[in-house]
DNA sequence: ACAATTTAGTTGCAAATGTAACTAATTTCC
DNA sequence: GGAAATTAGTTACATTTGCAACTAAATTGT
């Protein structure tokens, strides 16, 4: 329900997620980028390539809910720089898996402290509890969102 | 600080953040082209136009945290298709005053329900406190961001 | 008063994105 | 066993975007 049945741009919250989303996204893409030379969805890709294993690109576009044309661009430029190599799959011929090389790992290990720090930069002065009520909120809505839209 | 020292993704505020907001605004954008034609960016000048008068595009630009360019073209098709005019700024040759025209009032007034319709919808099963608390958390995250970033 | 700077808004161009069409491999199921 | 449908991933194309360069008007400083 609406708290009120006037329409004020400011206080509407698709606008607010999408402004704080946006502000976000874009002062930590312009640090990858400049630090590391990787765009947003580059990184998604290295940062679930460096926890798990045997992934395909199936399994990336599902972790980090890109779509998979946007998972294929962003996987063959880290093949071209070789930081990200292509592994038979041996019960399926359309697919492969994916796994970091070793650049690609050390790559993974400076970044991950950076993208934890960000993290932290953009929650510092937030306590624990805050933390866990956005992230439950954020979670109820994203939920909410993809039920509504059947995305 | 986060709360582990371990870089997951789906515990990745920044992350959690845009896929949320890339959801929300993905469902509502649909709706708007559906049922009227008009991008993000155009509702959004609608919006602001419609609660506010003598706004000129710099006054827009900053209400609705879209930069210039973006305003420009925005108003520019919503000109085109007869929703805004152009009033002259009697001060300032560089600038002039926008308005919603009598069509523009009348998609304003259709538009405003079914945007506070969306809001509800997707805060649907939200308490009162609930919605407070995520606008307030937002918001803090946004000035962050933002004094972060510099933007 | 007038050159130098700043500000409002637009335009042009390159890069990013999304959609749909495509190829190739795999499953389904008759 | 093989045609029809499905799935993985890539490619092609049209649209959107974002940045820089631009025009024109206003402001500043001397």
């Amino acid at each position: 329900m609406p708290r009120d049945a006037t329409l004020r741009l400011e206080a509407y919250l698709p606008y607010r997620l999408s402004v704080a989303s946006n502000r976000a996204s874009r002062w930590v893409a312009r640090s990858y980028e400049a630090k590391f030379g990787l765009s947003i969805w580059q990184w998604r890709v290295i940062a679930v390539l460096g926890g798990a294993e045997r992934l395909t690109a199936q399994d990336l576009a599902t972790a980090t809910a890109m779509d998979k044309v946007t998972v294929s661009r962003a996987v063959n430029a880290l093949i071209e720089r070789g930081l990200v190599a292509r592994k038979k799959h041996e019960s399926d011929g359309r697919s492969a898996f994916l796994e970091l090389t070793g650049p690609g790992r050390s790559v993974y290990e400076e970044v991950a402290p950076v993208a934890l720090q960000h993290e932290a930069d953009l929650l510092d002065g937030f306590s624990a509890e805050e933390i866990d009520q956005l992230t439950a909120l954020l979670e109820r809505i994203e939920k909410r969102a993809e039920d509504l839209a059947g995305d």
